[in-house]
RNA sequence: GGGCGCAUAGCUCAGCUGGUUCAGAGCAUCUGCCUUACAAGCAGAGGGUCGGCGGUUCGAAUCCGUCUGCGCCCACCA
């Protein structure tokens, strides 16, 4: 069969893909072998592959398998999430664009409108990770709002309410008035803003001088909701204002000043502004002294009627509004420019407003003690383990959670209010109902009496069962499928989602299996461009996976991203690490190629240096084999890739296939090539988590392969390296380094690989094994041992074995005699350097004894090769 | 404001509990090759006071302190 000189993705890629999924290569149902059981860390339903998704699940599926090479049942679960608030935005978009406002439907119009955008754009993201080559079970695909799921998140929420965990109250909470909704902590992001400090006059009331407080403040529009001005108690240059009252600019209200030590002295003029409805501090001092709130904004940030003027505009029009009227009015003492950090909502990017509203909450001090000590002991492991702080430290300071969202898509809270007030918690309507009944002590109620919750949860809180509720280990407490599957192995994340997902999965999985999510937590880092600059949609710098997947192949994207991509170090994305990639499996291709193209004669004897070749590459392979693995146990992907590749491309292809290379057109030994197949079977099981495709199809070309068969399902051995391998790794050492050494020698006098070369070795420790690889590799004629001096020939040393290539008429002796001279000079300066050492008693009592050793060594040959050099130039 | 992390070749990084001739790898650069698997390739070469200063030690890229410069996380300073 004829193969092409390069290697072609398109032609490979789907055909396999669709012969895994043929023949159920990646289910997984359980049976007697160790789970291996990854969870999908669900994108948005609505979203499409970014190169975070590309490194995040190039990363799962390599653990997978891996792990499935190893003989376990892996079992690799995708999903979706339904992400409430931001696909609820994406629709709200689309139905503007067709001129339909939310507010004007109703909440089941709205959600049929949500599930036909998800029913059409769902699912899109998971279709592209085909391509990638992701072995999920797909028969296990799930979404967070499916049946299963919902029960789940339902039944989870009864649970905790009637645990006395959930609660409903009136809190200062972050309100984003673009999807109009209240938020968690976690959602609020704080952007450095370029704004300005304004600072207004507070006329003291009735004071005969005219005198007014200064206050400064960065939000001039929220006046209208002051209610208080307060000063610090212990603050000199205010005394004269206590007791007093001043009068609000513009609006002319007269407020009290109040004390309270909260207030900064050295900030502005000591005068804060206290607007209890608009702010979480002046909430606190509002409370503490018991003072009016006046909310002047709506939902959506506009001003309200209770502001009295500037009512329905926008709160930052008011501001640039206020800003002029206050001027006019002579009340603005001045401006300046002020950089502040401002708090945003993660999703909408608009500025929160902060806001008192009812809204349920979910206590964290006890998950925050279940889930604190698994991972701060290593039962739970973090990769890298410095995330460890950082979640100790969300831990200790834990806050409730708002799990409530004004939002229609998501799960709809299951309290349902009782006409004559008070509310019910219950995971159907009907079983809301006979609670109802109960409580109110009326029999006569009907489900038209109740009134659900029109509130949705926090996605999150769908989310944080995921590990759990894909095995219905909510619903089916102890089923097969989660008695096998969980705890699941690794998770892949991003540190970014270490409090939203990582931290509440623990939670959730100590509360309700009573033991962890997963025993790993790989936390990736951030796809950054070449500059270091973040990868994103408004920079334009993040290239579409799929099209770098069609101009370097799946494989070769997968290795450019793995390349660069140490656990939790940021990677710097840049096209030439795919070009690298696909070079890599060009390579590849050619050396099965070179391979393929040999005639076997079955009379021909082993040759001595193939046989010396064999010898040595099993033990490199047994070396590199075993050290792969080390690195995969320590999560250190990226550097057993970098092994890999090296094995394959400096010691099998550069080296071993050179080795047992025929001449041109002559055959080989049976042996050999029985071997060389045998190596390259074993190096496509090395290769093939990373770079599935081309493994897969150059594996059907191995052997021959009934219908099912598959290299991601063939056991991956992995022999321990054996005691004699070191004896021939070194001697190959040493001989590839006199090779280099001849090469080298070629290369500076522009001799032609044909022409054969002397090579004369003077007689020493060690003596050159391998003679005829020697001869064969660096065109040497043969190789003599003498102890006579060659005049006209280079030298080098390996080790401290002398070399010779005689050159008569090629060599310039007095550049020879100086380089000579001046390696001399180095190794003398070594060697006085452990001289100094070894005459230094306290090193040579204290250091261990190995170390000592180790340098009387290092002195005995850096003396020998000073003999060497002196005897040759005098 | 608090905490964590990083600084090693032009670039990206490795270097584990101090001691393998320890200063490394890949990419990039330079030189020579279209040699019969692969120019998406082959052979070879150059390049670093391990951020600065101080300390501990027989010995420091490695441990400690400090300074400088970056990055990240957390926090209610108007």
């Amino acid at each position: 069969m004829e193969l092409a000189t390069k290697y072609s993705p398109e032609a490979v890629e789907g055909k396999w893909y669709q012969y895994w999924l043929d023949n159920k290569l990646f289910s997984s149902k359980p049976d007697g072998r160790q789970p291996y059981t990854v969870v999908i860390p669900p994108p948005n339903v609505t979203g499409v592959l970014h190169m975070g998704h590309m490194l995040n699940n190039t990363i799962q599926d390599i653990l997978v398998r891996r792990a499935r090479m190893e003989g376990k049942n892996a079992c690799w679960v995708p999903g979706t999430d339904h992400a409430s608030i931001a696909t609820e935005a994406k629709v709200v978009a689309r139905l503007a664009e067709r001129g339909i406002k939310k507010t004007d439907l109703t909440r089941e119009e709205f959600l049929k409108h949500a599930w036909e955008w998800t029913d059409e754009h769902g699912g899109i993201i998971l279709k592209q990770l085909r391509r990638v080559g992701a072995s999920c079970d797909w028969d296990r695909t799930a979404f967070t709002m499916d049946d299963e799921r919902s029960e789940s998140v339902i039944k989870v929420f009864v649970d905790l309410y009637n645990k006395g965990l959930i609660y409903r109250g009136v809190r200062m909470v972050n309100w984003d008035p673009a999807a109009q909704t209240a938020l968690s902590d976690e959602e609020v992001v704080y952007k450095e803003e370029n704004s300005k400090l304004y600072y207004l006059r507070y006329m003291v009331e009735g004071d005969a001088e005219g005198r007014y407080a200064i206050v400064a403040t960065t939000r001039p529009e929220t006046i209208m909701g002051d209610t208080a001005m307060c000063i610090n108690p212990n603050d000199p240059k205010n005394e004269w204002l206590k007791g007093k009252r001043v009068i609000v600019p513009i609006v002319d209200r007269s407020i009290p000043v109040i004390e309270d030590e909260y207030v900064d002295i050295e900030f502005g003029t000591g005068c804060l502004k206290v607007t209890p409805a608009h702010d979480v501090n002046d909430y606190m001092l509002g409370e503490k002294h018991n003072l009016q709130s006046i909310d002047i904004f709506n939902d959506n940030g506009t001003l309200s009627e209770a502001a009295g003027m500037y009512i329905g505009m926008d709160r930052f029009d008011v501001r640039r509004q206020i800003e002029k009227d206050l001027q006019e009015a002579g009340l603005m003492e001045k401006v300046e420019p002020y950089t502040n950090k401002v708090g945003c909502s993660e999703r909408t990017g608009v500025a929160i407003e902060p806001k008192l509203s009812m809204q349920w909450f979910l206590k964290m001090q006890h998950f925050a003690d279940l889930a604190l000590p698994p991972v701060m002991n290593d039962e739970l492991k973090f990769y890298p383990a410095k995330y460890k702080n950082t979640y100790r430290h969300w831990l200790e300071n834990i806050k409730d959670w708002c799990i409530s969202r004004q939002l229609w898509w998501g799960h709809r809270i299951p309290a349902y209010y009782l006409p004559e007030g008070g509310y019910v918690v219950a995971a159907t309507a009907e079983e809301a109902l006979a609670l109802a009944k109960e409580k109110s002590g009326n029999a006569n109620l009907t489900l038209a009496d109740l009134k659900q919750d029109e509130d949705a949860l926090d996605t999150w809180f769908s989310s944080w069962l995921w590990p759990i509720s894909l095995f219905k280990g909510i619903n089916n407490p102890g089923n097969e499928e989660i008695s096998y599957y969980y705890p699941t192995a690794d998770l892949v994340t991003g540190p970014d989602i270490i409090f939203f997902w990582v931290a509440r999965m623990i939670m959730a999985g100590y509360e309700y299996m009573g033991d962890m999510p997963f025993r790993n937590v790989y936390f990736t880092g951030i796809v950054r461009d070449k500059l270091g600059r973040k990868m994103s949609k408004s920079l334009g710098n993040s290239p579409d996976p799929l099209d770098l997947i069609d101009t370097y192949g799946a494989d070769g994207v997968r290795m450019g991203m793995m390349f660069s991509a140490p656990a939790g170090n940021d990677i710097l994305f840049d096209d030439t690490l795919c070009e690298q990639g696909r070079n890599f499996c060009n390579k590849i291709w050619n050396a099965f190629r070179l391979i393929k193209s040999w005639n076997v004669d079955t009379t021909i004897e082993l040759p001595k240096t193939s046989h010396e070749a064999n010898v040595w590459f099993a033990a490199r392979l047994r070396q590199s084999a075993a050290e792969i693995s080390d690195l995969f146990k320590k999560y250190r992907l990226s550097e057993a890739l970098h092994e890999v590749y090296s094995l394959f491309w400096d010691d099998f292809s550069a080296s071993y296939l050179e080795m047992i290379k025929p001449a041109y057109g002559s055959p080989i030994d049976s042996a050999t090539y029985t071997t060389a197949l045998g190596f390259f079977d074993h190096l496509l099981h090395l290769l093939h988590p990373f770079m599935p495709f081309i493994t897969e199809e150059l594996w059907q070309h191995l052997a021959e392969r009934k219908e099912g068969e598959s290299i991601m399902v063939s056991p991956l051995t992995i022999n321990e390296p054996c005691e004699h391998d070191n004896a021939i790794l070194e001697a190959m050492n040493h001989a590839k380094n006199v090779i280099s050494g001849v090469r080298a020698i070629r290369n500076s006098k522009n001799i032609p690989q044909r022409e054969l070369l002397k090579l004369y070795v003077k007689p020493a420790n060690p003596t050159p094994e391998l003679t005829d690889l020697i001869k064969k590799l660096a065109g040497v004629s043969e190789i003599e041992t003498t102890t006579e001096q060659q005049a006209g020939a280079m030298t080098f040393l390996v080790g401290t074995t002398e070399y010779a290539v005689p050159l008569e008429g090629l060599v310039d002796a007095e550049a020879e005699r100086e380089k000579a001279m001046a390696e001399i000079k180095r190794l003398e300066g070594f060697l006085l350097g452990i001289e100094k050492k070894l005459g230094n008693e306290r090193f040579v009592s204290s250091a261990p004894a190995a170390v000592v050793e180790l340098e009387r060594k290092k002195k005995a040959d850096a003396e020998t090769k000073i003999a060497a050099l002196r005897q040759q130039w005098g």
